[in-house]
Parts: C-alpha cells; sequence; structure tokens
RNA sequence: GGCGCGGUAGCCAAGUGGUAAGGCAGCUGUCUGCAAAACAGCAAUACGGCGGUUCGACUCCGCCCCGCGCCUCCA
C-alpha cells in the first residue's frame, strides 16, 4: 500500500507523490507567541509531528518550516497591558511554546521564520500584487482584490455570492468587496512600524505565510498544514496572493487539517476561556499522557477533553511503557538461549505488525489503529514471556520493533530511570534486604521497605526471575 | 442561510457489503506470603431513527433526529 492523504483541496483522500522523489517541503502554521500554549495548540503540532516523523520513517527527506507570527494586534493589545515590547512579549511566549513542545517530544521544525524578519520580502510581494492589478491601496492600507483572482474559494468550498449574503462582518466601506482583505495595515499611533512605499505600517496577517513559506520551500510545494480554523480564511487567502503573484498552480499540492479539542463538546479557544494550557495539564498527567491522548483518534476527528479521558490515555501510555520495561528486565535475566526457529518466528511477528502498522499509517495516517496494533504487540509479548517461549534474541528484536515503531508515533517508551550511582545503589541494596526479610518469612519486614520505597516513587514487583523495580 | 464534520458496547475509539481492532473501567480465575503487573476468561448478544437497493448493510442511496465546527482573531 502507498500513503493516502485527505486533501482540504480535492475534498477526498489522494495518493501522496511529492513534487520532488525523495523530499518532502512542508509547511505548517505556527502560532502568534502573546499567550500560553494551550491544548488545542498541542493538538496541531503533534499531528504534523507525526507526519512529519512517519514521512521520515517511509525514507523522505522533509524540510519542514513553521513561522512564528511575531508581530499582529493580540501582540500589541499585550505589550501595552504588560508594558513590555512586542518583541520581549513574542520572545517569551516562543519559549514558552518550545518547552512545552519539546516535553511532548515535538520535532523542531528545520526552521521557524518570525514575520518581522522578512518585512522587505512582503514588501516586495506585495509590490508585486499591486503591479499585477491584484491590489490596491487605500489610505496606507493595501488590499487584495478578490473578485480578481477567479480561483478565489477553492480551498474552502465557497462561493463568493454565498459568503456576502452570510457575511456578518462590519463592512469597510473603503473596500471595494466586503471580502478583500489586507496584505498591509496602515500604523496606528504608538504602534510598531516599517516604512514602505505607500507609507508606514504593518503586515496583514495572511502575507507572512505566503511569502516566508515560498522563501525556504520555494514557490511551490507539497504540504501545507493548520487547524482547520484556518482553511478560511487564512489559507484561501494565503493561495489566492501566492497563486496570483506567480501565477503557478498549485501552490501547494496537499493541504492537511487537523480537527479541534473539545470542551463539554464546545470547541477549546481564547474567546470561550474554555482553554487548558499544557503548562498546566503538565501539573497532573504526564505529557506522553496527552501525546497519547491525541494519537487515539484520527486527527481531523473533534476530541473532548476531560480529566477522565487523559488519566486513561496516561494508564494506556503506561501499559506500552511497562512493556519495555519488562523487556528490558527480562532480556537481563532470563537464562538461556532459544532455538533458531523460535527466533524466525518472532521476526516473522514482528514483520506482520509492522506491516500493519504501516498500512494503518499509510491511510492518512490512522495513528489510533497503528496504536492498536501496538498494543497486539504488547500482548503478544507478555504472553510469550509468560509461556517462556521466548528468550534473549526473541526479545531483542521485540524490544527494537517496538521502540522503533513507538518512535514514529513519538511516544517516548524508553526513559531513565534515574541514573545516579547512590540513588540506584540504594535502592538495590534495599531490595537485596527485602528479598532476605522474605527468605526469613519476615514479611512485615519486607511489606515495610516495599512502602518506603513506593513513597519515594519505586515501584517493586516481584517476579520468577527476581525483583523487578521502576519509577512511577 | 452557505459549507463541512460526527452519532459504534459503561466510557474512549478504529474499521468493513457478508455478522465488528485496540485502549480504559468492571467481574472471575491463574500467579503471589500479600500485592502489583501480566496472563486466561466473562460480561455487555455495541454500529442514532425510518425507508430503499442487495442473496445479504453497521458499511451504498434517500429522508429525518441529535451534537459540533467554519463562514469574524483562533491550532
Amino acid at each position: 500500500m502507498t500513503l493516502r492523504i485527505y486533501n482540504t483541496l480535492s475534498g477526498q483522500k489522494e495518493e501522496f507523490q511529492p513534487i520532488s522523489d525523495d523530499r518532502v517541503r512542508m509547511y505548517v502554521c505556527g502560532i502568534t507567541p502573546y499567550d500560553e500554549t494551550h491544548l488545542g495548540h498541542a493538538r496541531a503540532y503533534v499531528t504534523f509531528d507525526v507526519i512529519r516523523r512517519y514521512l521520515e520513517y517511509l525514507g523522505y527527506k522533509v524540510e519542514h518550516a513553521q513561522n512564528i507570527t511575531d508581530i499582529d494586534d493580540k501582540i500589541i493589545q499585550k505589550s501595552k497591558l504588560k508594558s513590555q515590547s512586542c518583541q520581549e512579549i513574542a520572545e517569551q511566549y516562543t519559549q514558552a511554546y518550545f518547552e512545552v513542545m519539546d516535553a511532548l517530544n515535538v520535532k523542531r521544525a528545520g526552521e521557524y521564520p518570525r514575520a518581522t524578519e522578512n518585512i522587505p520580502q512582503m514588501i516586495k510581494f506585495i509590490q508585486g500584487l499591486i503591479d499585477k492589478g491584484y491590489a490596491y491601496v487605500v489610505e496606507g492600507d493595501v488590499y487584495f482584490e478578490v473578485s480578481k483572482f477567479a480561483d478565489y474559494g477553492k480551498l474552502s468550498k465557497r462561493k463568493l455570492d454565498d459568503m456576502q449574503s452570510g457575511a456578518r462582518v462590519k463592512i469597510d466601506e473603503r473596500k471595494k468587496s466586503p471580502l478583500d482583505f489586507a496584505l498591509w495595515k496602515a500604523a496606528k499611533e504608538g504602534e510598531p512600524y516599517w516604512e514602505t512605499p505607500w507609507g508606514k505600517g504593518r503586515p496583514g496577517w495572511h502575507i507572512e505565510c505566503s511569502v516566508m513559506s515560498s522563501g525556504i520551500l520555494g514557490d511551490q510545494f507539497d504540504i501545507h498544514g493548520g487547524g482547520l480554523d484556518l482553511v478560511f480564511p487564512h489559507h484561501e487567502n494565503e493561495l489566492a496572493q501566492s497563486e496570483a503573484f506567480t501565477g503557478k498552480k498549485p501552490w501547494v499540492k496537499y493541504w492537511v487539517h487537523n480537527g479541534f479539542v473539545n470542551v463539554n463538546q464546545q470547541k477549546m479557544s481564547k474567546s470561550l476561556g474554555n482553554f487548558f494550557t499544557l503548562k498546566d495539564i503538565y501539573k497532573k498527567f504526564d505529557p506522553m499522557a496527552v501525546r497519547m491522548f491525541l494519537l487515539g483518534s484520527h486527527y481531523k476527528s473533534p476530541i473532548n477533553f476531560s480529566d477522565a479521558q487523559l488519566k486513561e490515555s496516561g494508564e494506556a501510555f503506561k501499559r506500552l511503557a511497562r512493556a519495555v520495561k519488562d523487556l528490558d528486565f527480562y532480556i537481563e535475566n532470563l537464562k538461556g538461549h532459544e532455538a533458531e526457529e523460535e527466533v524466525a518466528e518472532t521476526n516473522d511477528e514482528i514483520e506482520n505488525l509492522r506491516a500493519r502498522f504501516k498500512d494503518a499509517m499509510d491511510d492518512d495516517f490512522n495513528t489510533a489503529a497503528a496504536l492498536a496494533v501496538l498494543f497486539e504487540m504488547v500482548s503478544l509479548i507478555n504472553r510469550e514471556i509468560k509461556e517462556q517461549i521466548v528468550k534473549k534474541a526473541s526479545l531483542l528484536a521485540y524490544k527494537e520493533a517496538i521502540v522503533e515503531l513507538a518512535g514514529v508515533l513519538g511516544l517516548v517508551i524508553v526513559r531513565d530511570v534515574g541514573t545516579r550511582g547512590d540513588t540506584l545503589g540504594d535502592v538495590e541494596k534495599l531490595i537485596e534486604e527485602r528479598s532476605q526479610a522474605k527468605k526469613n518469612k519476615d514479611f512485615k519486614k519486607a511489606d515495610e521497605i516495599r512502602d518506603s520505597l513506593k513513597e519515594r516513587g519505586i515501584i517493586l514487583e516481584d517476579t520468577p526471575q527476581g525483583t523487578k523495580w521502576s519509577k512511577e
């Protein structure tokens, strides 16, 4: 099977064929850093992180760029509120963003272009649109004239007439059409501005993505992504600008959009005030529980956030992580070697599971189905350990496979168990003491040791091969 | 009004024209000094409603009901 991706532009799943054979150029709409990163953002960036990881797994070289909108109304507002420069505000929240994303194991993009660092290119781009007759200047503002671009609406499947009748926006009389959108905004008193041929001002929202994506990835590239809420107007407008400017179609081959995170069946959003920041969520839950939660359903479906859901995802993650810890333990402690046929059989099983994992991911990145394959592997491993039909060689092979596939989903299932020598030695000494106590049938003492370690977050489990310990 | 998404066991969630993955929770058993984990098994006889097409639909078609989103800054 080959990879198929749902393309918003065509409204269908399409076979994925990048513009050049061995590399994929992907642009993801990034954040406007004026507030804390919340779960909704996590959904978007985990989605594209998985897409990137899977493409890399398939052997593509992925060029991944993600913008940072470091100048905009919200930032200006916040800057006034906190008496800090826009730059400071943007920088602060950008760093906060990286922190919470790192915890989620989201790979950093190759480039993070900032709007304010690309102003000359934007001016050139806008001037080009004016020269070609797609844009006009009104009192220092520059607008894109939607009616000049025949394909307008093709991404979001809207007709100009439908929109006009339904528009609830207050109409700016200076614009030729209410749908015309700002490429450039004239500066207001006290706002940051840049000099341009048409006066002082700052960029509109959409222009940066057109300019920066093509600046880094070229006039045409493979994947452009973001949340479903960006389809209109943001991406529709970007598309119009870019294709109008270069005359090349399609600007973007595959448009990919992720669904929302809901709270009590409502979209999590800033304006509703029902958003949960990752920083706060991490106080109660492991970031991997969050990742698991996001991976548990298809990236386009709405998902409902609740503590109970995250807890459940955390439990599921633990089952996965435990399986790997167990593998380590038994690789270390299981005596003897298995027959060659057994190893061959293990490799067959792994091949089969790997193929099914790939089938799932090939179907528009079906992480929920891929995860199911991972859990089947866990069951298989646990059963074979229990029945003692596998030994070291098979266990090593299983471990390699499960870490590999979990890695494609960005799940970190192998973790440092605390390598500080003294702590480790201390724990092992206590375990030894407890084993002695158990031998002497001094269960009271044995339980005390187990309880005291539990208070330190260390769980003991007895097995026929000895006592296993792990951190919670 | 326009466009779009969803309604699968107690909960979450894949999926298929021929009687349904996986996870969480529950119950029983095995193992254990006890536990934990794991394993085995059980239970829900799970596919919004009504019609239609078909030998056969949860899966296709039509209508309806319910929930949600976008159309305005938003991942």
